[in-house]
DNA sequence: TATCATTTTTACCGTTTGGTCAAATCTCTT
DNA sequence: AAGAGATTTGACCAAACGGTAAAAATGATA
């Protein structure tokens, strides 16, 4: 009796995965993801790829049909990853607290997927041809939303006056910068290739900025 | 009686640049400059650099000998650019005020240079595959002397205690930020393509970061 | 173990890419 | 105006590129 499956011709289109086909779509993935963070789109090459995937060519573009629905397939995971530490800030909170805790979560996030920041910045420095739609709805909407919360506590003087939005860049900026410059802060800090020591520090730094005072008032000594 | 000219296999080995020379060399930086900091340097390709300058490929390869030779030419005067507002802070100043106009001029060189700043952070992004000797020893050099300065003022409570260097790496990643990724803050803030009039707020914003206080203190009531 | 679907490989294709070469054209000086 | 050198062009090349077709090998299941 024939199984009751979906057309053989394209595995992504088959009803249920098999085992073969999740373990090497994530081998390709997390291939893909190491290619493209490093050289963008139009530099990574599907041969590195799969060089990378341990895996021929024509095995690779079983599984996907081509070079961009592999990117479509990381950008797609990346932008949940990247809104996430967003969508938890509260109105309820105070402040210093809400900030913090966002400062940490980015900076935790920046740690743990630094080659996702990097393959996002590279979308970004391309001049985001694929996820342009996104940066104008999901993100704008949700920034938005975030910024009125901002705006809420400027209003109770609970936070200095300053546009929310910049302020948003300013954590984003911040925190990406250890995972998109780790090349350039690891050089400036003379430490080996793999070290990710400073993140520590960095954490130390972010608190002290955003949080408490850099400069103090002028003594009137 | 013949010239007394270098051999004429190289025009850049030439003992001095004839006007077409001149004007052809700043015409292919230009373009390679467009080219590059958009899709970094192995997403570029000479024919696309070379209808950019509406020159021929084999004639721009008459100016350059080959990719890289541009790509390098191009570094090189980026850097002096990226270090120029560095090096000009002072030990004699105040804390503010050096620390300010350091942001200023950063934000000011990101604003004016924004292509330069994407072929920079391409470059970082990739591993910093052709600089990484720059950073190692130029950079980090420059970085120890205006580090010891701000320690300086630390040491005399001029500045809150914090690590220079990330103090250094929060500032470039702010001012840079609206140049490496002006499509996200545009979209985010609802502008047209060319429009980069969030500069003045930006400004106003990263003034109130490192020079004020944010997050007021715990008041008693 | 026979069978059928899934997976992998081999061989290939057209295009793009970085780069070369020699001939043709232009520019500048005398 | 002529000659020498500087510049530009068109024709070309080998390798790398994204992608295809079909056969071969493997895996699952009855």
């Amino acid at each position: 009796m024939t199984q009751i499956s979906a057309s053989s011709e394209n595995p992504a289109e088959r009803r249920s995965k098999t085992r073969i086909q999740k373990e090497n779509e994530t081998r390709i993935l997390l291939a893909a993801l190491e290619v493209f963070s490093e050289n963008g789109f139009r530099g990574a090459t599907l041969d590195r790829i799969a060089a990378t995937a341990k895996m021929s060519k024509p095995n690779l573009l079983y599984y996907f049909k081509n070079k961009e629905e592999i990117h479509v397939a990381l950008l797609t995971d990346l932008l949940d990853v990247w809104l996430a530490p967003l969508r938890e800030i509260s109105p309820h909170g105070e402040p210093a607290d809400e900030i913090g805790s966002y400062i940490r979560r980015k900076l935790e996030s920046s740690r743990q997927f630094p080659r996702e920041s990097r393959l996002f910045a590279n979308e970004m420095l391309a001049g985001a041809p694929h996820i342009g739609d996104f940066l104008q709805s999901e993100l704008k909407q949700l920034v938005d939303e975030k910024a009125a919360i901002f705006q809420g506590w400027i209003d109770e003087r609970r936070l200095a006056p300053c546009d929310p939005r910049h302020l948003l860049f300013a954590i984003w900026s911040t925190t990406q910068h250890y995972a998109d410059f780790s090349v350039q802060v690891r050089h400036v800090l003379g430490l080996q290739p793999g070290d990710v020591s400073y993140y520590e520090d960095a954490l130390s730094m972010l608190e002290t900025l955003f949080l408490s005072r850099l400069v103090p008032p002028a003594s009137t000594d």
